[in-house]
RNA sequence: GGCCCCGUAGUUCAAUGGAUAGAACACCAGCCUUCUAAGCUGGAUAUCUAGGUUCGAUUCCUAGCGGGGUCACCA
């Protein structure tokens, strides 16, 4: 919406200077609102005038004169400030919110390009803790933002099913579990295997050689270890996904390693042929350190298989049966060198679509790394539990009148908002510690005080009672706060477009937060049911256009914006 | 050692090269017979160092310091 005012601004400034250098991108949100709604630096035309910043600034103010959406025009110093016409302003953005509702901020940007994002990319046989729920988070947001900015996004997840891990696992379970009776979360039962398993191959090293025939009898697929890796395994699958279905994320195809791994082997043998690949020191390389990026291993020095060789047959896979455009994978920073490494091996093989590694910070705790094998771990379902326990007391306390239903599904809203919310608002190049107590707030930058503002507008909707029909009198509008709001109202489709451009949804979830806030304190100053019956409209028109907008953008980060908590 | 990321308030984070560096938490002082106090108001506190580019640098460049990651049989 701003692009389309300051599009009309440059015209305007063009057409009475048409020599100066100035284009949409040139125009900054001045600091503050007392300056005006948009402001033209004016440092730049000293290269086409003869005078100063502030002269130049001066003469343009009181050379152009205002018309359709400009009301004002004012030299500040070196700035020319442009102030709008709130009528008109106030017309343009609630018109179109209302007219749009939730369609209002999506965009033809990506132009429905076929994007293929994959996350989530978990390991059977072992915990999931909040280092895959960042994972999880992110990669499903830049999912929504991708969608709503005109792309045909299509979110994949990748699981290790056929690792060394698995064999870890089922060693352990056959040695220490075997004749215990399975708790309910099976899923989470195999992850405390891993955890005792590592812990165990520790004091006894020989073992190690156990798992190893162990891997080979389950890679063989014949005979009981085989049954036994099909029947845990469906553990894990199902475990991930009723944490998927919790967090309310959906993929549209999950691939497994056991099921490409046999392609890629084929691969590894033509490439080996071809001497693409190489055998050095017993093992089969990608040799890259010609362009910079050291040496890739596909198959350990006994023959086992490392990750590109699934990889490989994958990413080719998706490009031929889906027909992309872009491949996208959000994978843990830590593997940004791989991730270089595969590209490149993709390129050679005469793949040229857009391959994009997103890599972001690993998450730790203020205790330090995470590690399963020390116990300094949160694990989803200890995170849930806790969050769960204390949003239903939240709720609770708040409403003695609700039924249990009631506040259970109004807590699990507030949950999984609060989850997403922390994993999502800081950028991705900032490890995240994870203070459980910090992270499970209700007020401040969270999620909750979102979902309560936009639950505080829908029942002052609900007890105004009124429907808004025909015209709206935008005249009503006489505080600063509701024209406030529509200024940034009229901001979210940039957002939008800003957060998906640089796949960074805590540019989404900022401007929320400040969207809320200027809510907050028109709330305190402007009464919505008390005043006169036109003003109430306009009034209520406003107030639904940011809860539209409140409820969107929540939306896109998966976020569910409840009509009461 | 090579490469990558980070360094901003007591803490956790923001800031397309633009005006007075914003929030949140914590702390102190206030605001509920009035649309949900999960809210609001007020208060104090910050750009790692040294150079450079620029009219203008938290932002870009160089060097250094500090923290983290990664660099062949881990995933």
């Amino acid at each position: 919406m701003w692009l389309k005012i300051k599009k009309e601004i440059t015209g305007l400034v063009k057409k009475n200077f048409p020599d100066l250098p100035v284009s949409e991108e040139d125009f900054a949100f001045p600091p503050n609102s007392e300056f005006g709604d948009l402001s033209l630096p004016c440092f730049n035309f000293t290269k086409v005038l003869p005078n100063s910043p502030p002269e130049i600034a001066k003469e343009l103010s009181e050379k152009i004169e205002p018309s359709g959406i400009v009301g004002k025009i004012v030299a500040a110093g070196p700035y020319l400030n442009f102030f709008l016409d709130k009528r008109k302003m106030a017309s343009l953005v609630l018109n179109q919110i209302l007219k749009e509702k939730e369609k209002y901020g999506k965009s033809k940007m990506g132009k429905g390009k076929r994007i293929m994002i994959e996350f989530s990319n978990a390991n059977t046989h072992k915990e999931y803790h909040v280092g895959h729920l960042r994972n999880l988070c992110y990669g499903d947001a830049v999912t929504r933002l991708l969608a709503v900015t005109g792309n045909k996004a299509i979110p994949v997840s990748y699981i290790n099913d056929f690792g060394i891990h698995v064999a870890k696992t089922l060693w352990a379970y056959e040695k220490f579990y075997k004749n215990e009776k399975p708790p309910e979360n099976l899923g989470y039962f195999l992850g405390q295997i891993y955890v005792r398993s590592t812990q165990e191959l520790e004091k006894d090293p020989k073992a190690k050689e156990e798992v190893g025939v162990l891997m080979a009898k389950i890679e063989s697929r014949r005979g009981s270890e085989y049954k036994l890796w099909q029947k845990t395994r469906e553990w894990s699958i199902e475990q991930f996904e009723k944490i998927y279905k919790e967090m309310g994320v959906k993929f549209d195809k999950v691939f497994y390693e056991s099921e490409v791994i046999d392609e890629g082997r084929k691969i590894v043998d033509e490439l080996f042929r071809k001497n693409f690949l190489i055998k050095s020191q017993g093992a089969v390389i990608a040799d890259l350190e010609k362009y910079n990026l050291g040496v890739l291993l596909f198959l350990r020095s006994d023959g086992t298989a490392l990750y590109p060789v699934a990889d490989v047959p994958l990413a080719i896979k998706k490009f031929k049966k889906y027909k992309l455009d872009e491949s996208i994978y959000v994978v843990d920073v830590r593997q940004s060198l791989y991730f270089q490494q595969l590209f490149k091996i993709l390129e050679l093989l005469g793949y040229k679509q857009k391959m994009i590694h997103l890599g972001y910070e690993f998450v730790k705790l203020p205790s330090g790394m995470m590690s399963s094998r020390t116990g300094n771990v949160i694990t989803y379902e200890n995170l849930w539990a806790e969050a769960t326990e204390r949003a239903i007391a939240e709720t609770k306390k708040r409403h003695t009148n609700w039924s249990e239903r009631q506040i259970n599904e109004t807590a699990k809203k507030i949950v999984v908002g609060a989850i997403k919310f922390e994993m999502v608002k800081v950028g991705k190049e900032q490890t995240i510690t994870f203070d459980i107590d910090r992270s499970l707030r209700f007020e401040g930058f969270t999620a909750a005080y979102l979902q309560y503002t936009h639950a505080r507008i829908c029942s002052i909707i609900r007890k105004a009672g009124i429907k808004i029909s025909g015209k709206i009198d935008f005249d009503k509008f006489q505080e600063k706060w509701e024209y406030n709001l529509m200024v940034e109202l009229a901001k979210f489709p940039e957002i939008l477009e800003k957060a998906a451009r640089t796949y960074n949804p805590a540019v989404l979830a900022d401007y929320l937060h400040d969207l809320a806030k200027i809510f907050s304190d028109f709330y305190r100053d402007v009464k919505v049911i008390d005043a006169d019956l036109e003003a109430q409209k306009a009034r209520i028109a406003l107030i639904g256009a940011v809860k539209i907008v409140l409820a969107k953008g929540l939306g896109v980060l998966g976020i569910a914006a409840p009509e009461e908590m």
